[in-house]
DNA sequence: TAAAAAATACCTGAAAGCAGGTAGATACAG
DNA sequence: CTGTATCTACCTGCTTTCAGGTATTTTTTA
């Protein structure tokens, strides 16, 4: 028997999905819980099988509290609900310890799906979500009008200064004259058109040109 | 019928993968590349439906070959192939347009699985990389003895700091002399064991105190 | 193979960061 | 109400970064 916390805030959504899993005499609803604090409650006294978790909760961010659950709780599964598909939420959800994500728009055939391979140990990503990955990454490269292209060495050097290198310990490690890092990171400073390496950092980051 | 390139240096990987596919009529391998540079010239001529992508080839970065082939190749699915499972590679690999992941010691059921899932537009990956993914995830927070305790203020500034602002900027942000926010710098720099700004940063978001 | 791109290295001067202090004003808790 | 923590602000001296160049060698590509 599968035992299954659901986490909303919205009726529609907890009535729905017990309803879709009514048929399943392999499933049972054991909780809903409207809130993270009623589920951190809940999950004190009972341990389900599956957390269907919405990102959006009105006391604490979804992403949180599947980090805070993951913490107590290693072996539930947790799979992430949404309604609209925000940026990053789904390797957000993952390194947080999520092991799926579906969208609520779902068929019951794909949450049945979903249940049974974050079962298996497997991560589950729902058709749509993988879609606004890929869709995502398409937008970010399609407005690439203003990433700048990188040498390899400007990538390489870009990488070091985002593991906290600064410019003489480059040098250092890559056996080259400190002023010759000044030139690169110089150079990566104005294709970014960034003004500090910080700045330079942050862009990168956000263009996923490095993490 | 679907139609596969394997992209792997190592021999024994392709005979492998060739001998796993061998009794799948519905399956057919239509080329095997050493390099990135021979699967990107077999891409030119031929469109397969499936890549099995190595994710060290001597050439060129896995990651960075599959953000290539998607950029030309919108319909290809792309599944990453590595034997040592590296930090960040299965967000890296979603982010670049992978649509799945698979260890190489997996076993043939593991990868027609791996093949049918993609196939119908889901993401696949494979269990061990899941226990990866989380198992990373729990380390991150089991080394979290010495994370610093902040004020209120030291966090604010910090993610100012994370912001990509300067001393100066932040100090205008909030109305304050930019000697005091050197202040705060400096606390957040002896509190973090850090000595630079990029280093702190980079120690805040390893234990994920800002983002 | 010739041209373009990339990688290497240097210079100057101004700005900012870093290490090591000191110190007054609040605010909060025992 | 009396410490203790926090926030505020400053000083000196030194290192690093940043902005603006120039220039040689190597590698890539057309």
């Amino acid at each position: 028997m599968t035992r299954i916390l659901i986490v909303d805030d919205h009726p529609l959504v907890r009535d729905g999905i017990q309803t879709m899993l009514r048929d399943e005499s392999s499933m049972q609803i054991a909780g809903a819980s409207k809130t993270a604090a009623e589920a951190l409650a809940f999950l004190d006294a009972e341990e389900p099988d599956i957390i269907l978790l919405d990102i959006s909760l009105p006391d604490m961010n979804g992403l949180e509290l599947c980090e805070k659950i993951r913490k107590t709780h290693k072996r539930v599964k947790i799979i992430g609900l949404t309604s609209t598909n925000e940026a990053g939420i789904i390797t957000g959800l993952l390194q947080r310890g999520g092991n799926g994500y579906v969208l609520k728009n779902m068929e019951r055939a794909e949450l049945l799906n979903a249940i049974q391979t974050v079962l298996n140990g497997k991560v589950y990503l729902s058709e749509a979500a993988n879609d606004k990955v890929l869709e995502q990454f398409q937008n970010v490269k399609g407005a690439q009008d203003d990433i700048p292209l990188l040498t390899r060495r400007e990538r390489e050097i870009l990488q070091l200064l985002s593991d906290g290198l600064n410019g003489p310990q480059i040098a250092e490690k890559l056996f080259l004259s400190p002023l010759t890092i000044e030139t690169h990171r110089k150079n990566l400073l104005r294709k970014f058109h960034a003004n500090s390496v910080q700045l330079l950092l942050k862009t990168a980051r956000d263009h996923k040109l490095v993490f």
